[in-house]
DNA sequence: ATAAAAAATTTACGCGCGTAAAGTTTTTCC
DNA sequence: GGAAAAACTTTACGCGCGTAAATTTTTTAT
């Protein structure tokens, strides 16, 4: 082991006592050589310590082993966990995640898959911004680079979407609360970020509608990803113009029930699922922090897992297939009610 | 710009008009080459989608242009939006960044560094996960790649340190809270995840001595970057048994104090500074969901910009430098505090 | 205008590896 | 044991670009 600094494939080759191109074979696919070569190639691996030149290697070969991973706000925990399941999955098929983050704003999302292009990745999992994303630099993207969409989806682009099915979210907990108390109003932006939030209304509606219940939609203003304080204002101004009609809140997702909770509070409103309280509040999403909300949160769970895993295999299967699959399909996960103290 | 796709640097620099070498020296310093030269070659830029292949690039460049950014747990809002800036900062450099998360697991910080290398990167801005990193692996790396260690500092390692000065957090937060109520009892856990959590209960200890109270150290089993949840456990566990001497209870960090907020509702405990509390709350480190506890949490909080912006600052000094500096310097910035309802 | 300086061009090589083709050795199998 | 198959070695080329050296052109300065 006291031998020289290996510099490159050539020399490694020399002391391991295989030719150059077998051991660019077996950096390939450890398992297309024969045994004994591959323990000799693994001996002097573990003598030296050589790593293949990532850029030589990228350069050359015709696909590289790299995905792209891109959500659109790294700093909302919920993105932050699915994108460490994604990683981490990737990781185990031989693969080299590389993350990104839109951080809300839509030309950074552009600049993402510009500097993604040059990283001529195998694949690519890809959250967009939803309503704020450039269509058109999508879909020209999605044209030149073997990508799956994930979690919001935009019709038509990408060779697949997997994403959770919101009508399944609304649907329990609309019933949970309506079986429970008082009917639920449903509180949302007015021009949400993403398209699952008008999913979600729509069903909230047609749940309504399907238990005879009038149904009572309150949209509150704000832009941008800052849901937490949008949900607070919002709720600050409704709560104080008294104008829910009925003791159940339902909102459209837990960062901006997080924001409403913190107006509730403020208001000096008590909530909860117990007699004395004065309001109910639900949501969707199980953010990682709605279990430490006051009171913790009642909301319907992503399956994280579902989507995550289906996420990765349906990429590994578009780059076996080389790029393309034969019909772009939708997976949608159910959700998973959790019943908590805050309704 | 009807022409067909440019397949290399030579084809560009035959439609632009300028030699190959003179073409690479723009790309590699726009400002390198003649005026009337640049203009040339931005015309043909702007008729062709024509980008370095950046393999071919960096397999023969001395220094990559990429950055590696790591930092010990995404999911943690705060090192998300701190990761953002320092992002934002390293593409404004005209650098490429590439993020990594530990995810909390040592072994996880270990392969980052080791695919790290491989990147070859011009400098790398690391936050280590503390305690448990494997501090002989990170030795060697920081030998071999340049490299600025941010947030948890370890003695010695790394050109350079840049954090916050944790003496300076808890000595705001010990002042104002024995000035205006009872001392302040202290809240964290049993064995930290990083060398900060031993700064701030040191500088507790010190604060506390000085102004001649006595101190109330109250350490709290887990382990592992679930923070609330052990917050959240230790403080039923604790409330439970009526441990705490003072109605004030200062927490290492907001992650806890979040969990610990949850404890108190559950245990019906009133939390704020107003008349009618039971208890007051106050913790370190403003993390983005502090505003929106029940109540709104007294913290005090890390200068993010300034952190952000010094260490980017710092690894690009320590890149044009060479890849080392003179002598090894700790820059420490002050927090501020942030008093809102909870104390 | 002329010399000196600056910038561009031409030519050429090398980076580290993938990969193809032809020849050689080893393994497998009846 | 012998032939076919499999795996390996040798040789060679190319990927796209950085970069050096020598030469030519353009700009700047006197």
């Amino acid at each position: 082991m006291g031998t020289r600094k290996i510099r490159n494939m050539e020399e490694f080759a020399a002391v391991s006592g295989i030719s150059r191109p077998t051991v660019s074979k077996y950096f390939n696919d450890p398992d297309s050589v024969r045994r004994s070569t591959r323990e000799k190639i693994e001996a002097a691996l573990e003598e030296n310590d050589y790593r293949p030149n990532i850029y030589a290697v990228n350069q050359n070969r015709k696909l590289t082993k790299n995905i792209g991973i891109v959500v659109p706000y790294l700093a909302d925990p919920f993105f932050a966990e699915i994108a460490r399941n994604i990683e981490q999955r990737c990781i185990d098929s031989g693969f080299r995640p590389t993350l990104f983050s839109s951080h809300g704003d839509p030309e950074l999302e552009v600049e993402i898959l510009d500097s993604l292009r040059s990283l001529k990745p195998a694949g690519v999992l890809f959250a967009p911004l939803g309503r704020a994303s450039d269509r058109s630099v999508i879909e020209k993207f999605c044209a030149d680079v073997p990508t799956v969409l994930f979690d919001s989806n935009l019709e038509g682009m990408g060779e697949a979407f997997i994403g959770s099915d919101n009508h399944s979210f609304v649907s329990q907990t609309v019933d949970y609360l309506s079986r429970t108390g008082e009917a639920p109003c449903f509180f949302e932006m007015r021009t949400p970020a993403n398209p699952n939030a008008n999913k979600r209304r729509d069903a909230y509606l047609q749940m309504m509608a399907k238990i005879g219940l009038e149904p009572n939609v309150f949209k509150i203003d704000g832009t941008g990803w800052a849901f937490e304080e949008i949900g607070r204002q919002g709720g600050l101004k409704l709560l104080a113009e008294k104008a829910f009609p009925t003791d159940t809140v339902l909102c459209s997702n837990d960062r901006l029930a997080i924001g409403f909770l913190a107006a509730c509070y403020e208001m000096g409103l008590k909530v909860g699922r117990h007699d004395g309280s004065d309001l109910r509040v639900a949501s969707h999403d199980d953010h990682p922090f709605s279990r430490f909300t006051c009171p913790s949160l009642t909301t319907a769970a992503h399956d994280y897992m579902a989507v995550s895993d289906r996420s990765v295999e349906t990429v590994m299967q578009l780059i076996e297939s080389g790029g393309r699959l034969d019909k772009r399909t939708e997976t949608l996960f159910a959700a998973r009610l959790i019943m908590r103290d805050s309704a």
